[in-house]
DNA sequence: GCAAAAGTGTTCTGTCTACACCCATGA
DNA sequence: TCATGGGTGTAGACAGAACACTTTTGC
């Protein structure tokens, strides 16, 4: 990891990713378990490079922790009230006990300013995901959104809005296709959309309404050994 | 003016609003022309100081320049591609003629670094306000935005991009009537419309779905002169 | 009375919803 | 043959588009 100061990154500046995944028909947001033996948990985030566009970073920072370089992945909403501060990590750092950070005194200064951050989110086939950790996570998971621990600052919130903006774009942009794997069935589709709008819809009006769209394509069936019609596959047609 | 400095301001980040009002039914926004004589044209921006919030920010730089108060504001995107520089500013102050800036140092110092500029758009009534010059300013005007000169830096698409975010809001938050004076007459509504989504809505639907949203109040008619039935006079209902 | 603009009503159409029914599958 | 879940059809409700008609106003 690169040193903290102004020449190598932005000052006051951090991206927060809210990486989404799906599985078990519940979504699931990607949390970083810091690497500080306290329990301080946070969204996968990090710095802008002095020669990094901010999407360029933002998409350097999913790749670090997911491992994958082709996903979804756009700008939400700027964080940034005045009171905007670190102070956890800053606690931890001010306990004199040995932390991952190579400069004490540099991360010190650099983590006492107040920062603003841009919200990014992402969707991910969640079986194409292996969490990696940087040096300054202690673990990374996947976490049912609707049970998050408590995250560091307003990281809690910004799950929240960008939950909401996942659901404003869901339908009109159509990218819930970037949460399952590549083939999946009418109903594996139709078990996603609930998890997002976390409610229930009519199957056959449903299903009407997605072949609608023409932009899936049918495949060949799916016997799955149930006593039951096997379901065909689909595949978003790109 | 305070100092460019790290202390006061945050570093490499900016505001810039793009300020939308109505008249003549065209779209119109509010465009500084820098104090620099050369034909430097930019939105209403400004920095964000160490103890303001980027909301409150963004209402300040608003006020300055338009003397309103009570607006609608809304961050809308967060710009920031690695050669986002002030190059234009930069080659006036390299030119060593007298500028408006109190220390010409630190200005340099200060603008020569790339900047990450976070998006808000208003909607005001134009004709309370009168425009507001700062120290930077030789003039602020109202453009008619299908005619707006080149602009500084990204700012052209950041216009393009706050009306595309008006177009999206108009609706969706019954957002219009903060464009319009208090009172107005359905034609003047439809009009406004026309001129934001630059096409033409039937006279008599429009009427019925603004009505049927049940959030305008009907006022006695307004009588022009002309030779024609005496429209009602509408206000929105808060 | 006439032209111009405002206000309202009617029909048609496409979309969404709810209900119903049939089909394939394995036990 | 039966239960289970998948696929499709149809009728009613509703909103938006297109067309037509009436009303008000000043000349």
């Amino acid at each position: 990891m690169n040193q903290f100061n102004p020449e190598q990154y932005i000052p006051q500046l951090s991206i927060d990713s809210v990486i989404f995944g799906y599985r078990k028909k519940q979504l699931h947001v990607l949390i970083s378990k810091m690497n500080f033996g306290h329990n301080i948990y946070t969204l996968p985030g990090g710095f802008i490079s002095q020669d990094q566009g901010i999407d360029e970073a933002a998409l350097q920072i999913l790749k670090e922790r997911t491992g994958l370089k082709d996903i979804f992945l756009e700008q939400y909403k700027t964080f940034g009230p005045a009171d905007r501060k670190n102070n956890p990590i800053l606690d931890v750092l001010d306990q004199d006990k040995p932390t991952p950070m190579p400069d004490e005194q540099a991360a010190v200064e650099w983590f006492s300013k107040r920062f603003i951050s841009i919200g990014y989110y992402a969707l991910v086939d969640i079986n194409k995901v292996k969490p990696q950790k940087t040096d300054l996570d202690e673990s990374v998971d996947w976490l049912p959104i609707e049970s998050l621990p408590s995250l560091i600052m307003d990281h809690n919130q910004m799950v929240q809005e960008a939950l909401e903006t996942l659901r404003r774009n869901l339908d009109e942009k159509l990218i819930g296709f970037n949460l399952l794997p590549e083939t999946f069935t009418m109903r594996e589709l139709q078990e996603l959309y609930e998890a997002v709008y976390d409610k229930a819809f009519a199957r056959n009006n449903f299903q009407k309404k997605m072949l609608s769209l023409e932009v899936l394509e049918r495949l060949e069936k799916k016997f799955t050994g149930a006593a039951n019609k096997a379901p065909y596959l689909y595949r978003f047609r790109r």
